[in-house]
DNA sequence: GCAAAAGTGTTACTCGTACACCCATGA
DNA sequence: TCATGGGTGTACGAGTAACACTTTTGC
């Protein structure tokens, strides 16, 4: 459209064009992924989840100008009929090859350092979470539509931090033509090239999957614009989080046990939990549900399962 | 620039705009101020701070299509050097005629209710505290330069929610050309009209000082887009503060009594505070200082006056 | 003196933490 | 039987809420 034509020196006049950048978490890169760096500690039975050290995210390597080389999150510029959300999640989709389980907001980034001359570029930046399943799934293809359109759902609900009492949103009084940035309808088959403010500084090329590698949030490699500074943000917000069940089962898979949702946790917060008090708090806290099963695994007594409440999946 | 040409039929492919909406809080209107409805409650005395019964905001009435005649934020779309935060602080100048003391990013709202001909447009909100200085100070008159430019310094800093350890951003590694997001060069003397995206549905037009009143935020009108929702998070978002006296003293002067602190609490929150545990809590939290001096106004015991250790102006 | 708010003291309760201890299973 | 994690009980301390009480002013 007009943005391509415009030339070098007209681009900085133009109104800041919006992209999205995705930090999202996992307690362990998907089977197929490229690992980056930090391959030591040995992730050695595919499926079970056993004492999570850390967490890992994906990145993606850059081709082009600035920061060439280098890693930088996942994102790019919004499409025209595109929500916030559904940018981060076909972004994010393009570079993992998977939808997330659950997708938020987090905060937004007016600058990112740029050459004078190039447009401007506001970046919302969301965090994801993926869980067991979520990286079991075999990659998806291409061109598919994605899946899990409900993870976008979430977005813009609970974004908020401690106790907010989600207050239900009225409808709006005139006629309501539909927010842009709406759950949203098809995704058309239009993931071919960069249009619109696509030649922005960060703008991202659709990766091939190559170029796409996860790292441990211990070991992250040395991060294209802002980034770094991103994923501080994000992971702080994670550890912000009072909820703590609320977050870290959505790391897990369907059911699971108290010692395993005591390890996410720790993953999480990097430090110890006492199990007892653990275990008290998470069910006194409620949105755990037992579900009568047993986890008959371990060279142990076996530890109820439970489900947690939250629809997670409607 | 290319904006303005494009029809209405192309405007809807083009990247959305950004604009910026701000909730400003303020414990009382300005003395010159409008009112907008709810005029029941005596606001007697000029500058004393009795008993604040609730918290008030300015708000623009809308002249243009939609919505037209009714109440919005503050707002509007980001100028091409402006930050964000530069928007914020100038769009609420114009409506309000004063710098506010503290300015902070709350939340970016993707999607607002347009015609779907109209450019999409991408709202970041902030939020916004008036102290008794401010709205004590005469207005500014059109076409000055905003003071207060530390007000967009805390921008971005401190946005997180609760025990949020401001991490130090470290330096870029290349040359940093500047941040379009920094504190911000001299704002030029070229705010006579909407530039850039104005055209946008929300783009407000500079209201010239009519159009705008200041509401309880017990009484507000019927409000145009989704600006209910975003004063409902940013009200939301004051009450989760955890560090109250942070955010409370910042709608006092100077210095303050504990027992202003403590009504200006109770506005905040909504509900009344017990005296004698608020003095030894936010005594013991640290950050008030003992001026040494009393305060001998009312018809009892004189009260010692405190001030914030935060630097407010540096 | 009396009202009203400043300021102090005391108690009870809640919640998080630490840690001792029993339970049930696989090897 | 032993090692290991699941699961229960309990005591201690910090922080908070509730409220009685004293102090100091203006009227």
């Amino acid at each position: 459209m007009h943005y391509q034509r415009a030339s070098v020196a007209e681009r900085r006049y133009l109104p800041p064009a919006v992209a999205v950048s995705v930090v999202a978490f996992a307690l362990r890169p998907p089977v197929d992924a490229e690992r980056g760096a930090a391959s030591d500690a040995a992730h050695g039975s595919s499926t079970a989840i056993a004492a999570p050290p850390t967490m890992w995210l994906p990145l993606v390597r850059r081709t082009r100008a600035p920061f060439l080389g280098e890693w930088a999150l996942p994102g790019g510029p919004t499409e025209w009929d595109e929500t916030l959300a559904d940018t981060a999640l076909r972004t994010l989709r393009a570079a993992a090859r998977r939808d997330p389980r659950h997708l938020e907001q987090l905060y937004s980034f007016g600058g990112i350092e740029r050459s004078a001359d190039a447009q401007r570029l506001v970046t919302i930046a969301y965090w994801a979470q993926y869980g067991e399943r979520e990286l079991d799934a075999e990659p998806a293809r291409e061109g598919e539509r994605p899946r899990g359109r409900e993870a976008a759902r979430d977005e813009e609900r609970d974004q908020d931090q401690d106790q907010d009492q989600d207050q239900d949103r009225e409808q709006p009084p005139a006629p309501r033509p539909r927010r842009w940035d709406d759950p949203l309808p098809p995704l058309s088959s239009r993931d071919s090239g960069d249009a619109g403010a696509a030649e922005t500084a960060e703008a991202l090329e659709q990766p091939a999957g190559e170029n796409v590698a996860w790292f441990s949030i211990d070991a992250l490699p040395q991060l294209a614009f802002d980034h770094a500074e991103i994923i501080d943000h994000a992971v702080a917000r994670l550890r912000a989080k009072t909820e703590y069940a609320a977050v870290a089962h959505r790391f897990l898979g369907e059911s699971f046990t108290l010692g395993q949702l005591r390890a996410v946790t720790e993953a999480i917060l990097g430090q110890a939990v006492d199990p007892a008090n653990f275990r008290r708090q998470s069910l006194a806290r409620g949105g755990l549900i037992d579900t009568g099963e047993l986890d008959s695994g371990g060279a142990h007594r076996p530890a109820r399962l439970y489900r947690f409440s939250e629809p997670d999946r409607p």
